[in-house]
DNA sequence: AGCGACGCTGAAGACCAGCTGAAGATCTTG
DNA sequence: CAAGATCTTCAGCTGGTCTTCAGCGTCGCT
């Protein structure tokens, strides 16, 4: 799923990043309003979190723009708690959720996924394919029945297969939407992660369910392989 | 958006067809199975709404047929609740969703807009040519059922043979499309992989969908050869 | 029938994409 | 701070794929 971070304190958003980032989210981060905006409509984020408080364009108007450009993510919006600016007039500028600082970094993890799940509420929480399930909700995966232990970064890889399931994606595609855009290494660690994905889910089942599509991509097999 | 509705309960079948209707889709009735399953082959439907207790050939055959002849509508079920046919095997043969009856209007409404939804967003790029299917979003080849492993390249040249299907397409084209429009090479790069092409999808099978037009080109028989 | 142009195809070697083990970097946890 | 997990980079390896080339077949024209 991918983030972006509007917020001029560095040091939060920083830490923000890494802490989303682990839990397999692809972040980006701007530190103010121009480029927040130039940056959220350029690129497809599932949720923006916009800090109110921000140099050169306040949040509330980042976020009335962003609206009236056709922006479809969500965004939650970040209140400071003096009261000069509520939370009403943040949901009056199309805002989907607020939340007041100091906040705690597990109360915005639940509020971005929950903002999510409720955008993306046409997408399945749950995709099975064959012998394999994975549960997008949980960001469990079985195979045959047995609970299969994933890192973030595997996850996020077979979570966007399984969204595309049946279809080739390739390398690149992977990379937009795992990783962050700036990334601009090789395109070796989807390789990298994809074997160690095979490792633990087809290998020992003597399944083929990821596919390597020679000179295009990988396809989850809608049959679990 | 085009809907069929089969079911031989004809009061119930006219009142959802007035409904129906009245919201904006086009709606076609038919009350057998027979009927129906000419009438969705005849005609591209996005939803077919099949009944499974019907005179003559009953729904779960209907689905099926429907699904080997390479149906690609949205099929919802409508499953009696007495319990004799469940929902897993309407699934099974090919169905996208099912209602048991009986059903609230709204209800089956909102899954009708669902389902259609739901396939029109993952609508897969697929030529079908008589006994040869190209799915270029899986970029999988078809050939009266078989599975064809192709490869990177002859999966281009076919894929760009395919999005001009009855039209002759010259060598030069298909470099400028598959290979980099810079290349200077021979255009017995082409002949190459057409020759591979061939050998894969039209020797084994006694077709010849690929066809030379001497001095202009190549071009894909729209009847798949 | 004969000729030339065009197209087909098998073979061979160059080439390249993808796989993987290992090592170092980085982050998390106790 | 140490231990452990995870992520990324790198390089060697493998096997498939692409291209080139040459020889042959086929077609259309005279």
């Amino acid at each position: 799923m991918r983030v972006l971070i509007v917020d001029d304190e560095r040091r939060l958003a920083a830490a923000l990043q890494r802490g989303l980032e682990a839990e397999g989210f692809a972040v980006d981060v701007a530190h103010d309003g121009i480029t927040g905006l130039r940056q959220a409509t350029r690129s497809p984020y599932d949720v923006v979190v916009l800090d109110i408080m921000l140099p050169g364009l306040n949040g509330y108007k980042v976020c009335s723009m962003l609206r009236a450009g056709g922006c479809r993510s969500g965004i939650l919006m970040l209140t400071a708690k003096d009261g000069e600016w509520d939370e009403a007039e943040a949901l009056d500028t199309g805002a989907d959720d607020f939340l007041s600082k100091p906040f705690s970094y597990v109360v915005l993890v639940a509020r971005l996924r929950a903002l999510a799940r409720r955008l993306g509420e046409r997408q399945p929480r749950v995709v099975r394919l064959g012998g394999l399930t994975v549960d997008l909700g949980a960001r469990t995966c079985l195979r045959s029945g047995d609970q299969i232990r994933l890192t973030a970064r595997e996850f996020a890889v077979l979570e966007h297969l399984a969204l595309h399931a049946g279809d080739v994606v390739s390398k690149r595609d992977i990379l937009d939407a795992v990783w962050d855009e700036h990334y601009d290494g090789d395109a070796n660690v989807v390789e990298v992660h994809v074997s160690a994905l095979r490792r633990k889910i087809d290998a020992p089942y003597g399944r083929a369910a990821v596919q390597t599509v020679r000179g295009v991509g990988y396809r989850l097999a809608v049959d679990g392989g």
